[in-house]
DNA sequence: CTTCTGACA
DNA sequence: TGTCAGTA
C-alpha cells in the first residue's frame, strides 16, 4: 500500500510517516521507477506500536531503540523500555495528582473562609512546586546497576552498614508475619532478599527497585516475584493494593523532605488497614552534629509523622544506626 | 490526482 | 510535524 493509504489506516498525515522514516524509525521499500513508498502488513504493525508509545509520551529516540530490541527479538530489553515509560507515567499521574489536591485544598479554602488567603496561595504553590522539583531530582546516585551483581557478596559479609543484615530482615518478617495470600510490596528491594522470604511465608510479593540488573537478579532468584521498576517517589502502583509495604536499607538514601514524600507515597499504595515496616540506618535522636557526619534518616522524624497519621509505632534498634520501625494504623 | 524532496514555520 | 513549492 502506499503513504496515503497506511497514514489514513493509522490516521496519522503522510507528512509524519515520512517523517519516522528520516528519523530511522521505519524503512519502507521504494518502487525504482517513481521513488514511491511501499508498505507492507509489517510495516502497519510497526507504524501502530510508535504511535502507541509516542502517546505514551516516549521519546522518538527511545521508540526506535525499543524497535530495535523488538526487531531483535529481545523480549526482555523490550519489557525494561515499557516498564520505564510505565514509571514515566506513573510520576506524571503522580504529578497530576499534587496538582489536584492543591487546587481542592484552596477550593476548600475558598469555601470555608470565603477568601483565599494570598499567603496560602503562595504557600500552596510553592509546596507543589517543591514537590515536583524534588521528584523530577530524583536519580541513581549509587550506580546500582554496576553493583548488582556483587551485591548479595557484600551483604552475606555482615560487616559496616550491613552488620545485623540478617537479623534485622529476620524481624521485620516476624513483625509484618503475612498471612498466605497478602499483597505486599517490598521498595529498594535490591537483589530481593527480603521479598524472598516473605513469599516463603505465602504472601504475593511485588519488588520495586530503581536498577533493572537489581530486579533481573531478584527475578532469578524468585522467579513468583513481581518485579517493576521504580522508585520511593513514584511507586509504580495504583493506590490501595498492598496489605503491607517493606523496605530494608534503601530509606536513608532519601533526603528529609523526600522521606516524608516517600511515606505518603506508601500510604497511596497500602489498603486502608494496610501496615509499613522500614530496617534502614537511622539516627535515635536529633543531634545536629551526628547527622553532619551521617546523613541517616533521624527517628524521631518519621515517628513524628506516623503519629500524625494515625500509625502505632513497635520498634527496636539493633545496633548503633540500625533501627526497625513498624507501623499499624490504629484503626 | 498522488507522491517526493527540501525549505521553513 | 504542518505547510508550501516545484516536480515527476
Amino acid at each position: 500500500m502506499k503513504i496515503k493509504e497506511i497514514a489514513g489506516k493509522l490516521n496519522i498525515s503522510p507528512r509524519a510517516v515520512r517523517f519516522y522514516e528520516e528519523k530511522g524509525l521505519l524503512s519502507p521499500t521504494k518502487q525504482e521507477n517513481n521513488q514511491y513508498r511501499t508498505f507492507t502488513e509489517k510495516d502497519v504493525w510497526r507504524l501502530q506500536t510508535i504511535i502507541s508509545l509516542r502517546e505514551a509520551g516516549m521519546p522518538l529516540a527511545d521508540i526506535k531503540k525499543a524497535l530495535e530490541e523488538i526487531d531483535a527479538t529481545n523480549h526482555e530489553q523490550l519489557q525494561y523500555y515499557l516498564e520505564l515509560q510505565r514509571t514515566v507515567m506513573m510520576s506524571q499521574w503522580l504529578e497530576i495528582k499534587q496538582v489536584i489536591e492543591t487546587t481542592d485544598h484552596m477550593i476548600a479554602l475558598l469555601k470555608s473562609k470565603n477568601t483565599l488567603p494570598l499567603e496560602d496561595i503562595y504557600q500552596l504553590a510553592e509546596a507543589s512546586k517543591l514537590l515536583r522539583e524534588q521528584r523530577k531530582n530524583w536519580k541513581d546516585k549509587w550506580n546500582f546497576d554496576q553493583q548488582a551483581s556483587t551485591h548479595d557478596e557484600r551483604v552475606a559479609n555482615n560487616t559496616g552498614n550491613y552488620s545485623d543484615y540478617e537479623q534485622a530482615l529476620a524481624l521485620i518478617v516476624k513483625w509484618v508475619s503475612p498471612i498466605p495470600g497478602e499483597k505486599g510490596l517490598d521498595i529498594g528491594a535490591g537483589t530481593g532478599n527480603l521479598a524472598g522470604k516473605l513469599i516463603e511465608l505465602g504472601a504475593s510479593m511485588s519488588a520495586v527497585d530503581q536498577s533493572k540488573e537489581m530486579l533481573r537478579q531478584c527475578q532469578r532468584k524468585y522467579p513468583d516475584l513481581e518485579t517493576k521498576l521504580g522508585n520511593f517517589l513514584a511507586i509504580p502502583y495504583l493506590g490501595g493494593q498492598f496489605d503491607f509495604v517493606v523496605s530494608s536499607f534503601a530509606f536513608h538514601h532519601l533526603t528529609t523532605e523526600q522521606q516524608l514524600l516517600a511515606l505518603e507515597e506508601m500510604r497511596r499504595v497500602l489498603k486502608p488497614r494496610g501496615r509499613i515496616c522500614l530496617a534502614d540506618l537511622m539516627h535515635a535522636a536529633h543531634d545536629p552534629i551526628q547527622e553532619d557526619i551521617e546523613e541517616y534518616p533521624v527517628l524521631p522524624t518519621l515517628h513524628q509523622w506516623f503519629e500524625d497519621n494515625g500509625y502505632m509505632i513497635k520498634h527496636h534498634q539493633m545496633n548503633r544506626f540500625l533501627h526497625i520501625v513498624y507501623a499499624v494504623p490504629i484503626r
